[in-house]
RNA sequence: GCGCCCGUAGCGCAGCUGGAUAGCGCGUGUGACUCCGACUCACAAGGUCGCAGGUUCAAAUCCUGUCGGGCGUACCA
């Protein structure tokens, strides 16, 4: 709504210069690319330009000078502008009667459950590629975060237009399947031969879970692989464990309202040829090289520091030369014009020698984005938690889920950047206290939620925006909470754009806080039925907006608390 | 050494395609329900935007340097 004021008044004010062009008040080549903002003191009106600064270099006059020349030749006599001024350096302000702001009401009761929602991707095919954890074991904290955050960055895509695909890359092949695989073996000979039958390996996956996976697999079949070659032996063991690891890891994330679309398997691109294909294609492009008996990609030709291996001197690919074919796989064989993966920090070195291999590919690597996250520090007691798959003792998603709701988790995990610092207190979380933010905002719906009953109850519903006169919400509270409302929109585009959900946390916070101040400065419930009516309209629209917001972030709206 | 990220109020963070008096939450202090849910609201105190230069009519925002913290810099994934 208040976009399409800003494109109104845009017009009007090209059109001013246009004139004052041609009367020869004004000389200038181009337009600048100057912005309408809502400034942030209301004492400035509802909107303000900044085009005469970005002029006055050109046209050689100052600023002030020619925000006066553009007012002159502003033609808005009859329209819903109130007032104009020049002010400070040199910014035309606008002020607007209250007939503009009160349409975002009848917008909010026309779209429903779909306000909010804009076309800027025009059903662009977009992935959004999040958590992929290694289905050796259970997911931690880092997991818990990327799921929120990959999640949260998807549904925002979702609203803005884009056709989300939401994807989990399963790890099925290379080292970490084979030290899984070491492991396993080793916990299933100690098992059924003592602990001192055979070493376990040192750098192997030393939880709990690796020996439960043992007992289980023994209670179905015994001993019956003890004799078996090696093999074959990790072979069903890896088989009977990833299934369950891997079902697991499913049913962990949908109880964190994750759904993926597609679970993709690395072994796939090992079995169909593609990873290998890839290493002939780079090599076709005459971009590898072979020293020392391995098969090097020429990064350095693509701005890196150094060559990277693609095929090591044993014959097996690298995890680098297979994600060049997992990402390969995404932007060309499917079709998808952008990649977005969030990845941990701790991987930023691989971000621009992927890059290097999709240019090497003819790729534009700007269809690659990788959003890099903070690893999550856990603190407990004030102390950080050490976290580590490998000593069996660290916190898990599912620990945390059982520890605090899925709504505080998701809410936390989406409210600072992804690439900011982050401790997860633990403490606090379990607490589910008042100083989790998201109570307060879930407070601002079920409080809504309260009043619509009340007043049902008396038989007053709430009517439609276009029946009512909304022009009586005048009040300071009233249409600062209109305000508030018609920014979700742009919010959703400046989440899109920036891929940063948070916004939209950020966002919620702010509307569920312009509904506290208006709850506390007027009355819905009045004698002045006008005015409840009108009230009722907005109470109504905020719940909605309330409720899009929290369904972007899947946080629950409840009706009670 | 080199590369990337972060340094904004006591604490945790926004703001960073340059714009008018730098915001929010927690915490602290003082107030507000015989009245729509006080899980709330109002007011107040609290800042050399790490530091130093530079560009600009205008710098928390852009550039350079510097200090402090995190993470990379594997024929690991």
């Amino acid at each position: 709504m208040y976009e399409l004021t800003k494109n109104t008044l845009k017009g009007w004010i090209n059109e001013a210069l246009a004139a004052a062009k041609e009367k020869g008040e004004l000389a200038f080549s181009s337009i600048p690319d100057y912005v309408i903002e809502e400034p942030r003191e209301k004492e400035f009106g509802d909107f303000a330009a900044n085009a005469a600064m970005l002029m006055a270099k050109e046209a050689r006059m100052a600023p002030r000078k020619i925000a006066e020349i553009i007012v002159s030749n502003l033609k808005t006599e009859g329209t819903f502008i109130r007032e104009i001024h020049v002010a400070g350096a040199g910014f035309i302000n606008f002020r607007l009667d209250g007939s503009q702001l009160v349409k975002v009401l009848e917008m909010i009761d026309e779209q429903k459950e779909n306000y909010g929602r804009i076309d800027m991707g025009k059903g662009e095919k977009v992935m959004v590629e999040f958590v992929s954890a290694n289905p050796t074991g259970p997911m931690h904290m880092g997991n818990a975060r990327g799921g929120a955050l990959g999640d949260c960055l998807a549904s925002v895509l979702d609203w803005a237009g884009f056709d989300v695909c939401r994807e989990f890359y399963i790890n099925d092949a290379g080292n970490q399947i084979e030290k899984f695989a070491n492991s396993l073996e080793a916990r299933y000979i100690q098992e059924l031969k003592g602990e001192d039958a055979v070493e376990f390996p040192e750098d192997g996956y030393h939880g709990e879970d690796i020996r439960v996976h043992a007992k289980n697999f023994i209670g179905l079949y015994g001993d019956s692989y003890l004799d078996k070659p090696s093999e074959e032996r990790k072979k069903a063991l890896v088989d009977y464990a990833l299934k369950i690891n891997i079902d697991a890891l499913k049913t962990d994330l949908e109880k964190y309202r994750i759904y993926y679309d597609v679970w993709f398997h690395e072994s796939t691109l090992h079995e169909n040829g593609k990873a290998r294909e890839v290493v002939d294609e780079l090599t076709a492009r005459g971009c590898t090289y072979e020293k020392d008996g391995a098969v090097w990609f020429k990064a350095t030709d693509f701005g890196e520091e150094k060559d990277e291996v693609l095929v090591r001197a044993n014959g097996f690919l690298t995890y680098f030369a297979v994600d060049v074919a997992y990402h390969r796989n995404k932007l060309i064989d499917r079709g998808f014009q952008t990649a977005i993966n969030i990845w941990g920090a701790d991987h930023h070195g691989h971000v621009a020698r992927l890059k290097a291999a999709m240019a090497a590919l003819g790729i534009d690597p700007n269809r690659l984005e990788v959003i890099l996250m903070q690893l999550v520090r856990l603190v407990q007691g004030g102390e950080v938690v050490r976290m580590s798959k490998r000593t069996g003792k660290s916190i898990t998603l599912n620990d945390l889920l059982e520890e605090t709701s899925i709504d505080a988790a998701r809410f936390f995990f989406n409210m600072r950047q992804a690439n900011s610092h982050f401790d997860f207190d633990l403490d606090l979380a379990v607490e589910q206290s008042n100083d989790n933010p998201v109570f307060y905002v879930q407070y601002a719906h079920a409080r809504i939620c309260s009043i619509l009953r009340l007043l049902a109850q008396e038989n007053i519903a709430v009517k439609a925006a276009k029946e009512v006169d909304l022009t009586l919400l005048k009040e300071e509270q009233e249409v600062d909470l209109m305000k508030l409302l018609a920014r979700f929109p742009e919010e959703i585009r400046s989440a899109a754009i920036a891929r940063e959900p948070s916004r939209i946390t950020r966002y919620v916070m702010d509307l569920a806080a312009g509904f506290h101040t208006f709850y506390g400065a007027c009355r819905v419930k009045t004698e002045d039925m006008a005015l409840m009516d009108a009230r009722l309209v907005l109470v109504a629209a905020t719940k909605t907006v309330l409720k899009n917001a929290l369904s972007v972030l899947s946080i629950e709206a409840p009706e009670h608390m």
